[in-house]
DNA sequence: TGGGTCACG
DNA sequence: ACGTACGTGACCCAG
């Protein structure tokens, strides 16, 4: 027989990338990183390889015989890790789905069932090379068998490749002398003891020597140095066992079956699928290789012909249930791509008479009427749509829908949805045109981009009624047309409308810091007695508590904490420290508000940021470039920055934010009669939890124990943990326990809502709002207690976060939608959460109020009314 | 690119 | 014995 053979050790590579892939899991909670990892070492493997044939041996559950003598010498063995268990079955699956014959045998370990395979295949004739990351299978390595272990360095995998020669000249013994040079210095990793006191150095010396250990101990008196010895007389019998758990068998009854063993396609139909299950998108593009023709693409075409255009949009206009994308950029538009049904999918060029306006009207017709209609990304293409169409038309974005179904992914771009929901795979942007802008891919590539937009059309059509059915199976199609598709539209508005900044202003004030800066900069490197980088924390670590020897060194990952809280307990006694935060506090607010904020002014004076709808766990939006829902409020000089963000001219700000809405959802859905009546009296909720909970008579509450209830009524919110709790409150750990223990005693329902939740994340893997607004909890399956405690605060957190968060989207839709039905000039400017920031036409304002008022307590009905502050004035700071 | 820090609810 | 409060985004440094 010819050919070569590769053997893997299948839990030796499994863990090897257990340990080095980052822990992933699917939207399933299922733990995959280490099948992802095998898989790609595997890959490497046979890529350079080439085998004719190929297996992988695993331990069978059983001990086996060797395991059994060393539980016998030890007692017992490591238990493997949850995470890592739980995916041996599925490393088996894949494999067997790929046509890969696992090496599996009652009695024997992999490396016997490798050892024996390998000698075997070796007298056949064959050259093999065996992949493991233990290098007890050195022992096998011959000029015919190779022994290859991985590593990961950085990230990359090196394989480091072992015949006779390699390691004679790395461990100066032969192949077959490693069993005794692992019976002389053991190895932990696989449990054999070795003798106390001889290393890798001292082992190596002796068997170089005296070939074996046998050989060694006739010659004991000879040894030196004396400790080995000695070492060498006492443990004699250890070494011996050492060397029985460390011999490979090789005469195992194992025969591999070469028929099976041949290399055949690995990218099998039920490889895809459990590839697709698992969701490794970058090992999914390997299948599509073989494909012999896009199954798609052929039905693509692209549109210049403008009676030929009139003709698919006709068509369009008659079907019910059609994909489109608009093709744009940076407000660009080039083209419009139709999805009428599976096999005909237009690409409408932007060229000639097909004019912007002309398609983009076109387009708004289709979308009116009762048509339904899908797309990927609807707010991106509003700029084109949105003078024409309402948020009441039936238009369903396959984003939204793919976030409400699983909201951990953090970003849905169309090759994802594609791929978990049309079973279509195709390249992300990036992929098929870098980082190059449309304007350019339009020029020298136009018929891919055509391609891609017909893309992003097929799959809103093909994906976006499966997604709509399993949100229905969930009860969210309510959700999802109630609140989150008309949220879009607000988010557009919000987006289109801006804010409106004193340009003049934001200068002044970044000037005033800057002066401040300069100063603190100087008394600082004067009072450390050299210039350094403030803003490095590693630096300044070094500094504080190297240099000036200051007490209270925390570390971190890299070097010392220099976090406020750390530095906060410094502050009274070191000047440096005090000036160090206040320097924080300004190059803080100058870099990241009064320069950060500046980059963002548009030539109309305002700034458009963007809302996402699609980032978060809970169903809260976010907002980036800028971020403006994390604007400076707590500290005055910070504060004072919301005095540049202004209303337009004549115009005046009215911001409205609910009080207590998170406590309120809570008391609501725990049932709790206690708080309900609290609120439904208006009570001072925290210095009444203060009196309840500490005993005090309501009145003669202080305004610590008041200050220390809030912080238990924020820790309840959070999933509360008596050490998060402690350190807030800077008290031991014992008593913010007690605190909470009093709490759940006073607001029993509370107790029991919280405890209900968490069983009911571990039942159903998920936790759910008043809505039915879901977020998985794949942490609670973790084996990892921190990852378990993590999961149980989520899932305490969620519900209730997210209650609010639904709460606050309808009063934002409805504000939005009333303000345009009436006519209003007054516009929904800005959302932080529990906060909506109006800027109104001052005769409007009275009406506006009410409008606000109205929408956000009648948002919900709950057994916990909703209440509002609201303000107005001419900038942010006066109206907050 | 990831970690540290800090701004907000 | 473990080492946390929940949810975000931006800036800076270091490798």
């Amino acid at each position: 027989m010819q050919g070569k053979l590769v053997l893997i050790d299948g839990h030796s590579i499994l863990n090897r990338a257990y340990f080095g892939v980052p822990d992933l899991t699917n939207s399933q909670g299922l733990h995959t990183n280490a099948v992802y990892g095998f898989l790609n070492i595997m890959f490497k493997i046979l890529d350079e390889e080439q085998p004719d044939y190929f297996a992988v041996a695993f331990d069978l559950h059983a001990p086996t015989f060797r395991h059994k003598m060393y539980d016998a010498y030890k007692g017992t063995r490591k238990p493997m890790q949850e995470e890592l268990r739980q995916q041996v079955p599925v490393m088996k699956e894949m494999l067997t789905a790929m046509g890969v014959p696992l090496m599996m045998l009652e009695g024997y370990e992999a490396d016997d069932l490798l050892g024996t395979a390998a000698k075997k295949a070796e007298a056949d004739g064959l050259s093999v090379s065996i992949i493991s990351g233990d290098r007890d299978l050195l022992q096998l390595a011959t000029d015919r068998i190779k022994v290859r272990i991985p590593k990961t360095k950085k990230g990359k995998t090196e394989v480091e490749d072992y015949n006779t020669e390699e390691v004679v000249a790395k461990y100066m013994v032969t192949p077959s002398q490693i069993v005794d040079l692992k019976a002389l210095m053991g190895d932990a990793s696989d449990n054999i003891p070795g003798i106390p006191g001889v290393g890798e150095k001292t082992a190596g010396k002796i068997i170089a020597e005296y070939g074996s250990i046998e050989n060694a101990y006739a010659h004991v008196e000879e040894i030196k140095p004396n400790k080995a010895k000695e070492s060498l007389r006492e443990h004699y019998d250890l070494a011996q066992l050492s060397k029985k758990l460390a011999k490979i068998n090789t005469e195992s009854p194992f025969v591999l079956d070469m028929e099976r063993a041949k290399m055949g396609n690995l990218f099998t139909q039920d490889a895809f699928e459990l590839c697709r299950k698992l969701e490794f998108r970058n090992i999914l593009p390997r299948f599509s290789l073989d494909a012999p023709v896009d199954p798609v693409s052929e039905f693509f075409f692209t549109v210049t012909d403008f009676s030929e255009a009139e003709t698919v949009f006709t068509q369009a206009q008659a079907t019910d249930g059609i994909g489109f994308s608009l093709l744009a950029e940076k407000g660009q538009l080039y083209g419009i791509a139709l999805a009428l049904d599976t096999e005909h999918i237009y690409f409408v060029k932007k060229e000639g008479f097909l004019t912007e306006s002309y398609l983009t009207e076109k387009c708004v017709q289709i979308l009116h009427g009762s048509n339904m209609a899908y797309t990927i990304d609807l707010k991106e293409q509003l700029v084109f749509l949105r003078n024409g169409i309402s948020s009441r038309e039936q238009i369903a974005d396959a984003a939204i829908g793919a976030y409400l179904l699983n909201p951990l992914k953090g970003q849905y771009p169309c090759e994802d949805i594609a791929k978990d929901y049309a079973s279509l795979m195709m390249k992300g942007r990036s992929e098929l045109f870098g980082k190059e802008s449309l304007a350019k891919v339009m020029e020298e590539r136009a018929e891919e981009a055509a391609g891609y937009a017909c893309y992003h059309a097929y799959t809103a059509l093909a994906a976006t009624p499966v997604i709509l059915e399993k949100l229905q199976e969930l009860k969210m199609l309510e959700l999802f047309w109630n609140m989150e598709m008309p949220l879009v539209y607000t988010l557009y508005d919000m987006q289109e409308a801006g804010i409106r900044v004193n340009a003049q202003e934001l200068k002044a004030y970044g000037e005033e810091l800057y002066v401040r800066i300069v100063e603190l900069e100087k008394e600082i490197y004067q009072e450390a007695g050299e210039e350094f980088n403030i803003n490095s924390p590693k630096q300044l670590g070094v500094i504080l508590f190297e240099k000036l020897k200051l007490p209270g060194a925390k570390k971190t990952k890299s070097g010392f904490s220099t976090a406020a809280d750390v530095l906060e307990k410094l502050a009274p006694d070191h000047v440096i420290v005090a000036k160090i935060l206040e320097y924080r506090q300004l190059a803080k607010l100058k870099s990241t508000y009064a320069d950060g904020l500046a980059n963002f002014i548009s030539a109309d004076g305002r700034i458009h940021g963007t809302f996402n709808q699609t980032i978060t766990a809970t169903g809260r939006i976010s907002s980036t470039d800028p971020n403006l829902q994390n604007i400076p409020v707590r500290t005055e000089l910070g504060r004072l920055l919301r005095k540049v963000f202004i209303a337009r001219e004549g115009y005046v700000l009215i911001d409205a934010d609910y009080s207590q809405i998170e406590l309120r959802v809570l008391a609501a859905m725990a049932g709790d009669e206690t708080l309900i009546t609290a609120f439904r009296d208006h009570a001072d909720i925290h210095r009444l939890t203060a009196s309840q909970v500490f005993h005090i008579p309501f009145d003669e509450v202080t305004p610590l124990q008041r200050r220390n209830a809030k912080a238990v009524n924020f820790g309840i919110v959070y999933g509360i943990s008596a050490f998060g709790l402690s350190e807030d409150l800077h008290i031991s750990v014992k008593e913010a326990g007690e605190y909470i223990e009093k709490y759940f005693q006073t607001y029993p329902k509370v107790k029991e809502f919280l405890d209900n939740a968490v069983k009911e994340a571990k039942e159903k893997g998920c936790v759910t709002t008043l809505f039915h607004r879901r977020r998985p909890v794949p942490e609670l399956n973790s084996g990892n207690f921190m990852q378990r405690s993590f999961g149980e605060r989520v899932a305490m957190n969620s519900p209730i976060q997210g209650t609010a968060a639904d709460i606050i989207k309808i009063a934002m839709v409805r504000v939005n939608e009333r303000l345009r039905a009436e006519n209003r000039r007054s516009r929904l400017i800005l959302q932080i959460h529990d906060e909506l920031l109006i800027e109104a036409e001052p005769s409007e304002v009275e009406d506006v109020k009410q409008i606000l008022a109205q929408e956000m307590i009648n948002a919900v009905s709950l057994p916990v009314a909703m209440e509002i502050d609201m303000n107005t004035g001419n900038n942010w700071y006066e109206a907050h």
